[in-house]
DNA sequence: TCGTTCACTGTACGTTTGTTCTATAATCTG
DNA sequence: CAGATTATAGAACAAACGTACAGTGAACGA
């Protein structure tokens, strides 16, 4: 999975695994039946992790009741119990970016939840209603994956691993700020003058 | 620039991009050198392109006087011009996830422009200001992006391509209210009861 | 204790890879 | 037109690739 994560499946031998494994190709061939084999059994165990995860989450936070701080929303949190440095999350990278079955199922429950998170908000009042609860839902989502994807670059021009503990606090400052109060003020520019 | 972006660098060999331009696997090392001289070839009309369609979109953009429709931000207005079907904006997702320079410089360009494009409309009285501009700059950013990274995702659940016309424009109506007005109500829940 | 399973290795095979070499047509230059 | 340069192809090569096969040693149930 880290091997995967780091470089590509494609830019991976079976023999780079089973170098940094310290075993023979062999064994690795024997265990999955291909390289194909590999890469499913690893998507799998990362799907896993990362459901098993987000029902945890999705149930103890939603109604309020549960003692993690708040965070932007659901990929925050998921991040925050896998840690900074947890394979896993460099993986999600990797799985999102090539696309895939596992990338569909992920990428969908993460969706599902993040809109049943958004309207027990609403009707708990935490949250304004909105005329496109799926746009929105699908915005408040990606911009919680963004981080994920473009973690180094983040990092780069901040000066701060935004996956680190003082990087998140940093961002979910801002990000909350931003959802709260918005940016740009109420006065549009005129649009058709 | 488009076999690299569907499949990832590694994944496709010199002879699928000739027999793809209908030519011998040999013409394609005599003109680049390398598999690796084609990449760097690639990289630079890439960021050549995105480099200069970036600095018309600043330049006729931040003093308001432009005709454009208001975008959330840059990255939006640099891949409405690009068009949906643009291999560019394509590449640019392997760019940002696969890294190296090319994605360093052209992250960074990105992020200049999006905090003088910030501190532009904080002087124009068209955001409020806030406490950490290099933060907001870089969430604001990276939101734009994610449309690109996760484009396929996005119109999965949507059911709307949101680089296409009708999506860009459901997108953007769903950011502009959310940076507008917010999602969260003002009163926070007790965060130290 | 014996036969069977299991984790594991080394070797080898066929394929694909990036690349080189040689050769030929086309195009440009003087 | 002669000569040089360029565009292009085909064959071939060494390396790396995924994987199959045969075999070894340890663990284990009967």
């Amino acid at each position: 999975m880290r091997l995967f994560a780091e470089r590509g499946v494609s830019a991976v031998s079976v023999r780079d695994i089973a170098a940094d494994a310290g075993v023979s190709p062999s064994l690795v061939i024997h265990h999955y039946g291909s390289k194909e084999g590999l890469r499913t059994a690893v998507d799998d165990r990362a799907l896993t992790t990362l459901l098993s995860l987000l029902a945890d989450t999705a149930g103890g936070g939603a109604d309020g009741g549960s003692g993690y701080a708040p965070s932007a929303s659901l990929a925050s949190a998921v991040a925050e119990r896998l840690g900074a440095g947890s394979e896993v999350s460099a993986y999600v990278r990797r799985l999102l970016v090539d696309g895939g079955p596992a990338a569909e199922v992920l990428f969908r429950a993460l969706f599902d939840a993040t809109v049943a998170l958004l309207a027990d908000l609403e009707a708990n009042g935490l949250a304004r209603s909105g005329d496109d609860r799926p746009a929105r839902a699908a915005f408040l989502l990606v911009n919680d994956l963004a981080i994920i994807l473009l973690r180094d670059q983040i990092t780069r021009v901040l000066g701060v691993d935004p996956l680190s503990e003082p990087g998140m606090a940093r961002w979910t400052e801002t990000v909350l700020d931003v959802y709260t109060s918005g940016i740009f003020v109420g006065a549009d520019p005129p649009e058709a003058p």
